[in-house]
DNA sequence: GTCTATATACGGATAGAC
DNA sequence: GTCTATCCGTATATAGAC
């Protein structure tokens, strides 16, 4: 891996960890044995590493969350995106933490992450009159978008909402898989009779993984 | 009003216009026309201040949020709390925008935190319970606590979700009431037949005072 | 590409006069 | 209680050698 992949990634991994706001440039090149000068001849700036980040980011829910077409099993589909949300809210905690930090400190970071989420907003509505088509939830098209923001927070604001409510700020897998429940939570409330039942089944499923011990991860 | 007072009540009008972050104590003394010195004589640092304003945030709850016995009218109490939760997330907004640094910055104030929010969860579920009581909701006990979570957490998230989705992080008074909305969407989805109309009522409240007009505030 | 050394900038906080 | 002046610590970023 070159070191430039190498800093993108140690420094993902130090932020979850500690959080964006107490890791400088110069933990991150100590703690890869590399000189600060060293970190600055890759990057421009601290805001140029968390730039890379994000498009790591975008990348990954551009890839993992594809519409689903008619023809697709809707169920299925969704127990994708379940598995997809839960490598996002692992791998890109940190982000979340700190928004508001982050975006305040670069205009440029913020006009893509805004961009970015008007787009994924709409996906996610599309997804939902998806699964009404596949005849998985019911809901009026006025609380469609509702729902969507709903459903864009919970996954954005889980882990920093998780994360302060223990002393020791550390994330566990089990911690984004309540965070999945939740997720089902709102869908639940707009389920159909007979996609009730599957529903209940995912939630089962993530509710074992989310008590599960956690040296068996 | 003291100047004790004036520091607390500056340092959260700029704190909530520009994030915690961003405004230094020599920023707050300079908006008064004091000295950084003088602020140092009144606060033993900027911790001391937040800890302060976080005093004022627990009383707001304490207060405003007391849970419904019995007697009371459960559907005039909830009414009640939205309006309350609406004037929290307003004051208060800047202290989720950072929540994760604020509490990492200060051991003391993050284990007052955690003790507060634990207790308020519980202060919640009873409220949840005593709408069930009051027939206005039905809720498994299984999923009581779950429901309580997403409260909180949509609460406490909102407005750092609203903030990030727009190039200047200034918010109004009507994104509050698209919280209030959220709020209610969550219950909306446990109403029972006879207490729907009600609480659709409170939605259309809440909708026609999100879509005002901002100079209408 | 990588290093060492260092400049710059600034926020937090204190000392001591009034 | 309030001010002025200033120190200290630290994070970011650069210069220039290798």
């Amino acid at each position: 891996m070159s070191t430039k992949d190498k800093i993108i990634h140690t420094s993902i991994e130090l932020f979850n960890l500690h959080g964006e706001r107490a890791i400088t440039t110069n933990h991150i090149a100590a703690h890869m044995g590399i000189s600060p000068g060293n970190l600055y001849y890759h990057f421009k700036n601290k805001e140029d590493i968390i730039r890379h980040i994000f498009a790591l980011y975008s990348e990954h829910l551009h890839t993992h969350f594809k519409p689903l077409t008619p023809d697709d099993d809707a169920l299925e589909n969704l127990a994708g995106y379940l598995d997809s949300l839960f490598e996002l809210m692992w791998r890109y905690q940190f982000f979340y933490d700190n928004l508001g930090d982050i975006l305040s400190r670069d205009e440029a970071l913020k006009k893509d992450y805004i961009e970015f989420q008007a787009a994924l907003l709409e996906q996610v509505k599309e997804v939902l009159l998806a699964l009404r088509a596949g005849d998985i939830i019911t809901i009026e098209d006025a609380d469609v978008t509702e729902l969507a923001h709903m459903l864009k927070m919970t996954v954005s604001f889980w882990t920093p909402y998780i994360k302060a409510r223990r002393l020791s700020g550390e994330l566990a897998r089990q911690d984004i898989y309540h965070g999945i429940l939740k997720v089902l939570l709102l869908l639940k409330a707009h389920c159909t009779e007979h996609s009730l039942a599957q529903v209940n089944q995912l939630r089962a499923k993530y509710l074992a993984l989310a008590n599960a011990e956690p040296t068996a991860q």
